[in-house]
DNA sequence: AGATTTTTGATTTACGTACATCAAAAATTC
DNA sequence: GAATTTTTGATGTACGTAAATCAAAAATCT
């Protein structure tokens, strides 16, 4: 049986007041009292029942979320994954916020942060943008002793205490890697097509894309980036304008949003096979268009476990505990025709 | 606030004790009475506490775990994930015992089977091997209401209540893509490396590779599978004579274990880098042959994914909870030099 | 030594559920 | 309508911890 706080008191010879100031350092317990309790603790190997403390306390886990607003597909997968668990959050003791910020827009994401920090939650989570004002609001939380986790994006420099979300620059290496391979000795230039340049996540892909370009396949060409912002009407009108300049095109990779966009120009071009194409997350679009051929490999990041794993570190963080590094790493995924999940998930 | 068992009592109008009767479904409530406190619980969305109930009956998971005992690093790595889980388990309620059994060996397994029923767990999680006794002692568990999980490789008809591993064919269908598109217009026959066609998960592997490289690269030829008891001596001494025999070998596709000898193998014939290799598990060896070169790429499945699965599998079982298949999904990790996670997960 | 402060003990209530007991009320049977 | 059975209520204890109160003991200071 596992030792209790009970038990503890009669190893240390003291009484369970003491052992409860000691467990919860409340003032009054001499330090060679204190040293007593404390190698009781350790001999007996006493891990404190975090469920029946949680109950005893009545503790909640108030967190807040902040996701941008807007229609990219991601996002609002990301945001009915985190329905869901707040659906079934009941039993957790979890009482998620969910906050709604436009899209790359700083100062009303620092907003958001100033707006979470009001309502004093355990921890916040937030899909950053890389601005002063927002790194300088999430700082402010931290030193609150508020958790901050970062999500899908991260914020270096802010002191946020993790982050959920996958290793970009290994991301856009690995996409470089498979296009490079992919293409085999196929003559023709590559493109880049991104969101925008002022998002963490993109550039890092862009650096990874670039590095492993130049390293393994330094003779293959790589033209000027294209940013889309995201935009799926914008980017069919740039990658159709990129198609007929360079009818020698021989693979693009696509590391923001706006994949419609670009399987559309690829169709109506008629060069969707021709074309070597990998691409970012999956969404019912990328995922038709990745079983017909038009996108050749994709990278995702799986939201449902981005979310979950957010959700276990702020409860970690809250409660002192250490947080599991290799359990909370979010892996690339990358999906061929052939190891497509099904289409319910 | 969430509703509590008294709130229920209030709602329906009766007292603590009827509740209780229902909730548990304890005799002597009558059916009036029943369907009332049922329908205060739907309208208050009552939800029970299992923290508190688990503490009330000082409930504990009691789950054991069987697997194969032998040097297979996949297996031991298993082992240390599943020994790490436990370590951290005090806090879960979890008393877990393992039972280790000799590789491949239908009969021990059935005897641990039957040694695990002794021990009245709430759950067991087994690697299984196909066999008429195993199927058989699984049946048997099932029937005893004990909660059977197989683990990296499953037993189809056994009545499992789930399988904690990779979808296999899937897993021989990407590798059987990946090679066909590494290796592009290049000329020269296949091999297939397995450990042994009486395993499941490697029959699936090989049922994948074959579909995907008779529909989409049907001109390359496959040769005649190996089979290496994942020895890697025997493996080296097959691979060996492989090369020997087919100079003109372009790519392997390694689908079981034992990759130290196939590794010693490409490297002693000098043919690491001109012979596209796709191997199976993330190991020491398999890491650095990734980094070197001699491997092309890797498939993986995540040990401690695998395990924590499982428990969270049993325990969901044993409480009567439904299971988030989304989340219990173990995905196929693609590892190429570029993406690989730091060594010390 | 006496007064004062600090430390410790003893005890109680609470969290939400499980489970047991005994008495009271209601329904059923004869 | 009385006797019996079934159903329901009232109450208490337990799980392991948190948190509070008040008294007792010990340490410190003057």
């Amino acid at each position: 049986m596992r030792p209790t706080v009970h038990d503890i008191a009669a190893e240390a010879g003291v009484s369970l007041a003491t052992v409860d100031r000691v467990l919860n350092n409340r003032p009054g317990v001499r330090s060679v009292t204190r040293n007593r309790v404390e190698r009781a603790i350790a001999t007996l190997g006493y891990v404190r029942d975090v469920a029946a403390a949680n109950l005893a306390k009545s503790r909640s886990y108030p967190l807040v979320f902040i996701l941008p607003s807007g229609e990219n597909a991601f996002m609002r997968g990301l945001e009915s994954e985190l329905r869901f668990a707040m659906s079934r959050s009941a039993a957790e003791r979890l009482d998620i916020t969910i906050l709604s910020v436009p899209a790359f827009d700083a100062p009303a994401l620092a907003a958001a942060l100033l707006d979470a920090r009001k309502r004093r939650p355990a921890g916040v989570a937030v899909v950053a943008v890389e601005a002063p004002e927002v790194t300088e609001a999430v700082k402010r939380l931290c030193e609150d002793g508020v958790s901050v986790v970062t999500l899908v994006s991260d914020l270096p420099g802010s002191g946020r205490d993790h982050f959920a979300g996958v290793d970009n620059v290994a991301a856009g290496r690995t996409a470089g890697s498979l296009l490079g391979r992919f293409l085999g000795g196929r003559e023709g230039p590559v493109a880049v097509l991104a969101g925008s340049m002022l998002v963490r996540d993109h550039r890092d892909r862009l650096e990874g894309f670039r590095a492993v370009t130049s390293e393994d396949f330094a003779s293959r060409q790589v033209l000027p980036v294209i940013e889309g912002q995201d935009n799926p009407l914008l980017v069919e009108k740039l990658v159709g304008a990129l198609l007929e300049r360079n009818p020698d095109l021989a693979g693009i990779y696509s590391l923001g949003a706006g994949n419609r966009g670009l399987i559309a120009a690829l169709e109506k071009a008629g060069r969707a096979k021709s074309v070597c194409t990998i691409a970012h997350e999956l969404t019912p679009h990328s995922r038709a268009a990745l079983l017909s051929g038009t996108i050749d490999a994709l990278l995702n990041q799986n939201a449902g476990h981005e979310v979950r794993s957010a959700i276990r570190v702020l409860k970690a963080k809250a409660d002192g505990l250490p947080v599991i590094a290799a359990q909370e790493r979010i892996r690339i995924d990358i999906f061929l025709k052939d190891n497509l999940p099904l289409e319910q998930e």
